[in-house]
DNA sequence: GTCTATACGAAGATAGAC
DNA sequence: GTCTATCTTCGTATAGAC
């Protein structure tokens, strides 16, 4: 079990603070070493640039995005449904701070990945050769639990996910 | 008829191009000036600030938003799901390049006045004091349609406007 | 209205001492 | 691992000539 230097994660930690409150691109690393008693060259020592240290954080995300997609065949949709909302949940933080500024996506380069990832979710909804109607409505059901992951992350897990879900369930049975 | 100095309006217009391409924080006032073939303090003639060319270009989007609001009453929710879609739509490359990015707004200061717009059209929706899974079910319509027009910015508007309208009212329904 | 020139600050990043 | 000091680049913004 190695022991990513406990500073590292501090720093990880308190960026992701940060992002959330105020963006990714209004941040600086001067404001983080402050807010963490250190000056901006340590952490040079811990990443090797602002956008390793950006990358880093966003990284469990596309992995767990990554996992999802590819280890799993159609059929159960409700499953399927309940499962993405937990992970989305799980990473609504990074989610609000990064997942929904596109510049910061664009700027690393992840916008093609993204839209990778949707699209294979929706070929895993709605089969390979889908409707434009139907993925209108795929769109509404995924985007609008993504919605209320971060319009409603202040309620209790179970009651968001439970109504989040009947509402995406009920749009692709449209 | 006052005619807006020609080249305010082309300095907008390019703005909002290159806001769209890379996003508000992304682009400066020399890309800007330079795409326009002008030197950048001549953008300085035009506009006060660069907070000030930014928000006369969210400036529109917002007066739509706060008449809407404004100008109705509860009733008739297919008629409000469809007028909303029609100005969400009219406004899309505003929103993909300013609304989807929450620290533009924190930076312009405009974050309430966001919520108080949400909050007055699920009013509308829902009445003065929805049930909180009715509330995600609102979230779940309304975020989905906002999405469909970013993300199906291409398609013929009717086609778009058709799905997506009849998937809010669907989940609203439930 | 647009230019050249420039002030000023803040950002990311590096060098080298401790 | 963290510091001080510094480099470089780029941002917004202003002064003043044309």
């Amino acid at each position: 079990m190695v022991k990513p230097s406990d500073t590292r994660t501090r720093i990880q930690a308190v960026a992701r603070e940060l992002f959330l409150e105020q963006g990714v691109q209004n941040t600086s690393l001067k404001q983080i070493s402050d807010r963490l008693g250190i000056t901006k060259p340590a952490l040079y020592y811990h990443f090797d640039s602002r956008d390793d240290l950006v990358r880093s954080i966003i990284q469990p995300l596309m992995d767990d995005l990554e996992a999802f997609v590819a280890g799993r065949e159609p059929g159960d949709v409700r499953r399927l449904l309940e499962d993405y909302f937990d992970l989305i949940w799980r990473h609504r933080e990074v989610i609000v701070a990064v997942l929904h500024t596109p510049a910061v996506l664009v700027e690393l380069n992840l916008m093609d990945r993204m839209w990778e990832w949707r699209k294979r979710l929706t070929t895993l909804l709605l089969g390979p050769t889908p409707t434009t109607v139907a993925q209108i409505h795929a769109t509404v059901a995924l985007g609008g639990m993504s919605d209320c992951v971060v319009e409603h992350a202040i309620l209790p897990f179970e009651e968001v996910k439970a109504a989040a879900v009947e509402a995406a369930l009920t749009v692709l049975a449209i």
